[in-house]
DNA sequence: GGTCACTATATCGCGCCGATACATCAGAGA
DNA sequence: TCTCTGATGTATCGGCGCGATATAGTGACC
């Protein structure tokens, strides 16, 4: 998931990890924080993966000021070949992991770089995932008194509210994009 | 965070691996599932630091019938003394991981062992974080228009939604908590 | 007799977190 | 001028928990 968020951020522009952070961070919000912990050591991996690279290039006195440094802090990575080209496979493989309440998040701040399609079946694919949540909640809240304990069952009321409350979102962003997809047919034609 | 879970539920009865995975998603359904990778690894830990012993008592022909196995499967668990007092300390010390999404849902699954005092400093606890979510998300919402992404600003709004939401549900039970709390009081005096 | 779903235990690799350490730099205030 | 604070920046370590996978006994239905 980080692997993703990162080869779709350096798609925007080179970026050190420290701003990838941070604009995973604005992005997310606390849906998903991301620590240094795990940052550093995969931009480590996605380099020698050899799917970023490192943006060294003695100065192009292009924005000189950011990188005042002494001996050599602010690492730059950028996008290679591959690593666009691996961005874009991740797109298209639609796995469960697109469904799962991080997974969904991640994939969904990079929907503007979503081809409409896929952008729709992960809708979808949410969608009945956050359904069946709300079915097994509705049963467990339903199945009322009876042995649940009270505090079990408050948290499962939550639970249900915010299922609930999901899918109704996800009906409206779902209606949305087809009365797009539409839009855009009826353009063509 | 399991190991938590692990102690508080065998204070309920002994129990083996399978059982308590899933009482344990009963509890806490999807908001955290805990798979066998961690769970039995887990209980070979808590069992080495003998916080809990295997309850192996060669057949009090009680419920015999549930073991009818053939050459040793289930292996039953229950608690220790330290591991009483293990859980005990564990609920008194009331960190910030007792605040966040997953935290916060294991310890009320356990609120019915959990002094009133403490309940209510989780309680509390947990409210100012999601009001602290609350009020970044809806500063970003509100920051509209201009160069805020569409899908990011869609997230937001649905987080903005569920914080608002679950800072009332907090509400409820805090005032119930209160209530309660007098009743105690006026029924000792 | 087959196969299906459930009960049951276990391991492996690896993603990610939280804590921690260590620097530089800008601005505020003494 | 000095110092302190807070943001910027990189990095590592131990450990938790996940997903996939292997193995196997049990009961029921057809």
């Amino acid at each position: 998931m980080l692997e993703f968020a990162i080869l779709g951020l350096l798609h925007e522009a080179p970026m050190h990890g420290y701003e990838l952070r941070k604009r995973l961070f604005d992005m997310l919000g606390t849906l998903r924080a991301f620590s240094y912990g795990s940052l550093y050591p995969t931009l480590r991996r996605l380099l020698k993966a050899g799917l970023i690279v490192e943006d060294d290039p003695s100065e192009p006195d292009d924005e000189r000021a950011a990188r005042t440094w002494g001996k050599r802090g602010k690492r730059v990575y950028k996008l290679s070949a591959e690593g666009k080209e691996r961005f874009a496979e991740m797109l298209a493989d639609v796995g469960p992991q697109a469904y799962d309440d991080e997974g969904f998040g991640v994939h969904m701040a990079f929907f503007s770089r979503t081809p409409a399609e896929i952008r729709m079946r992960i809708l979808e694919g949410r969608r009945r995932r956050v359904e069946e949540r709300r079915e097994g909640l509705r049963s467990s809240v339903a199945r009322a008194g009876e042995q649940i304990d009270r505090y079990t069952r408050e948290l499962h009321r939550l639970g249900l509210e915010h299922s609930e409350r999901e899918v109704r979102w996800l009906n409206e962003l779902i209606a949305t994009e087809q009365r797009e997809q539409k839009e855009r047919q009826d353009g063509v034609e």
